[in-house]
DNA sequence: TATGAATGAGATTTCATTCAT
DNA sequence: AATGAATGAAATCTCATTCAT
C-alpha cells in the first residue's frame, strides 16, 4: 500500500530522529541531510529553511499520537491509565524533541501556531468527553481542560526527560497520579 | 543602604532583560554587554561563558520569586489565590526568560542541576507546609507534591505567553483553577 | 598526467607560501583561505583546524625533501656537498616554514609525533647507508647518527634564515664545512 | 648583599617559570603578572611589551649559563664532558624557555639581534679557546665554530624537549657524543 | 608605585543557505 | 531530482594593552 518512501519522508524521517538524540540547536541542516543519505543541498529542495523541517517532523509526531490514542480508546474505553501510558510512553520516546518544541514555541511563530492548533483539536476532543457540545467556532474552552492538558503534557515530559526520577519520585507513581487527576477531572 | 551595583551586577540585570526580551538563543554575548553599557571582553571577565550569565541570571531570578512568595505569606497566610497570583506574575514578567530556561534545562548540566536543586526545595516547602517531617536527605519526595508544582509552573508558563489567551480561555479563570487546585492538594 | 589541483590542493600551496611569509602566529585562517582565492568557511571544509593545516603543509614539504633527495642521489652518488646543497636549498627556500616548525613543535601534540616519524625515517636511512641492518622496530638508533641529522638542520636552519651571515661567516663555507661533517661520519 | 628583589626582578622570574611551562604564545601578560603577585597593569609599568620581558628573561638565562659555564670552568678545565653537562642541564631545566625562543628570533628583531650578539661572544671565546687573537671587530668567525656551537644547542635542545629519548637514542650517549665532537673540534 | 577595571581589535570557528551542474 | 562545492555573516571568546585613581 504504501510505496517506497520518498525523499521527503526520509529526511523528515532522519530529522526526527535527530532532532531526538541532538536538539533542535544541537544539530545543523547539513546533517540532518546526511542523516539521511543525501547531501545538504537537498535539504533546501523539500524545506524552505530548517524551521520547516522541524514543523513537519513535529506534525507527524503529533499525528503519531492522536493514532496511538486512538488505537487505545477502541480497547480500552474508560480507563486513564491506559491513555496516561500511551501519552508518557510516547512522550518518553520523543524526550529530546519536546524539549526542541519548547525551545522553538516561544520563537517561531508557524510552530506556535501549529501547537496551538493542536491544542484546540486536544480541548474539543476533551469537551465532546464530557457531553459537551462543542461550538463550531471552537473558540471558547474550560479553563479546568487546559488546566489537564497542560499537567498532561508537563508530567510526561518530567518523566520523560528523567526529571522526576532525579529528584526522588517513582516514575511510575506518577502515572498513577495521572490517572487519578484524569478520573477526578472526569467526575 | 544598598551600594551602588557593581559591573557583574549591571551585566546580570541586562542579560535578564535581554534574555528575557530576545531569547537565549536570540542573543549573543556581545548585545549583552553592550546592553549593560560595557564593551565585549567585560563580559568575560565576569563570567567564562554565556551559559553562565544565564545560570547566574536564572539563580537571581529564583531567589526573586521566593522573597516574593515569602512576603506573600507573611500577608495573606492560607490563600492559595495570593500565591498563585504571585507566581503567575513573576513568569508572566519573566516570560522570555522561562522559554530560555526551557531550552537549556535540557541541554545545560550546570542549568539541569541548579534547577533540580530548585526544585527540591519547592518540594521540601511543600512537605513542610503539609506538616510532615521532611527526611534529613530529602531524597524521597511525593507524586502529588511534584505533580501540583508541574501543573503550577506549567499553568503560569502558559498564562504568561498568552498561550491560554490564544486559545479563549480567560486567564483570570485559569487563575482561579490554579488556586481551587492548590486547595485540593492541602485539604 | 596531474589533474587540475583540487580545492584542498590550492589550500594546501596558499598555506604554505603564507605561513612561509608570516609564520604560523602570523596568519589565520580567514588569510589563508583568502589566500587560495576561497572565503573563510572553505577552510573548514577541509580542515578541522588551523593546525591540521600546517600538518599537511608539513607532510609535504617533507615528501617535497625526499623526492629532491632521491633525485640527486641517483645522479651525484656518494657526493656530500651535492646533498648538503639540495637539503640547505630547501631550507633556505621554506626558512620562514621551518621556524613555524620549530615553533609547533613543543606544543602540538600531532605535529610533533609526525616530526618524529620523519626523524626516524631518515635515521633508519642513515642506518642502511653505512651498510648496517635496521632492526625491523626500528626502534634502537646511533647517538652519531641522530648527532648528524640534528647538525644537519641547525646548520642548514642558520643559513636559511641568514643567521650565519648576520654572525660574519660565509655561508658557502659552512655549507663545505657540512660536507666534510658528512665525509667525517661515513668513514 | 643582593637586596630584596624588585618587582621587576619578580615579575622576570615569575615570568621566566611560566614561559618555561607554558610557552611564549601560551600565556598572556596578565598571568604573567598574576604568576608574580600583581595586577596586569603592573606588568606594564615594568615592560613596554610582552615580548620585552622575554628579551629580559632570555637575557637572564644567558648570564645564568655563563655563570655556570665559568664556575665549571675553573674546576674543570680541558673537560669537555662536564662542558657537556652544564650546558645541557641548564637547557634540560628550561626546555620550555629554549622552545619560546625558537618562536621569537625568526619573528622578533630584538630578541633575533640579542641572540646574535650572545652568538659573537660564544664565537670569540671559542676562538680564545683555540689561541687564536679575535680581530677587533670580532665580525668574521670560524665556520668550524659556528657550526659546534649549532650542533651543540641543537643537540642540548634534543635532549632537553625529550626528542632523544623518544627516537630510542640513550640521552646520556648522545651527551658522551656531543664530548666526542668537542674533542675533535679542539684537537 | 601599583592596581582595578575595562577594552578595541581581532582569531577561530560555525551554520543556514545557495548555485552551477 | 540530487549534489558537490562553496560562502556571507556572524557568534564566541581571547589578549595585549590602557587609564583613572
Amino acid at each position: 500500500m504504501a510505496g517506497s518512501p520518498t525523499t521527503r519522508d526520509r529526511l523528515i524521517a532522519a530529522a526526527a530522529e535527530t532532532f531526538n538524540r541532538d536538539t533542535y540547536h544541537g544539530t545543523d541542516t547539513n546533517r540532518l541531510a546526511r542523516a539521511a543519505g543525501f547531501a545538504p543541498a537537498t535539504f533546501y529542495k523539500h524545506f524552505p529553511d530548517k524551521r520547516a523541517a522541524f514543523l513537519a517532523v513535529y506534525r507527524e509526531w503529533v499525528d503519531a499520537e492522536w493514532n496511538a490514542l486512538e488505537d487505545t480508546l477502541k480497547e480500552a474505553v474508560g480507563d486513564p491509565r491506559a491513555i496516561v501510558d500511551v501519552v508518557v510512553d510516547h512522550h518518553v520516546r520523543w524526550a529530546g524533541l519536546r524539549a526542541s518544541l519548547r525551545v522553538l514555541v516561544p520563537v517561531d511563530e508557524q510552530v506556535r501556531e501549529f501547537a496551538r492548533r493542536q491544542r484546540r483539536r486536544q480541548l474539543d476532543w476533551l469537551a465532546r468527553l464530557r457531553g459537551r457540545r462543542v461550538p463550531v467556532s471552537g473558540r471558547h474552552h474550560e479553563p479546568r481542560d487546559l488546566a489537564l492538558l497542560l499537567t498532561f503534557e508537563r508530567v510526561a515530559d518530567a518523566i520523560a526527560d528523567g526529571e522526576a526520577a532525579a529528584l526522588g519520585v517513582n516514575p511510575d507513581d506518577l502515572r498513577t497520579q495521572l490517572a487519578t487527576t484524569v478520573r477526578q477531572w472526569f467526575a
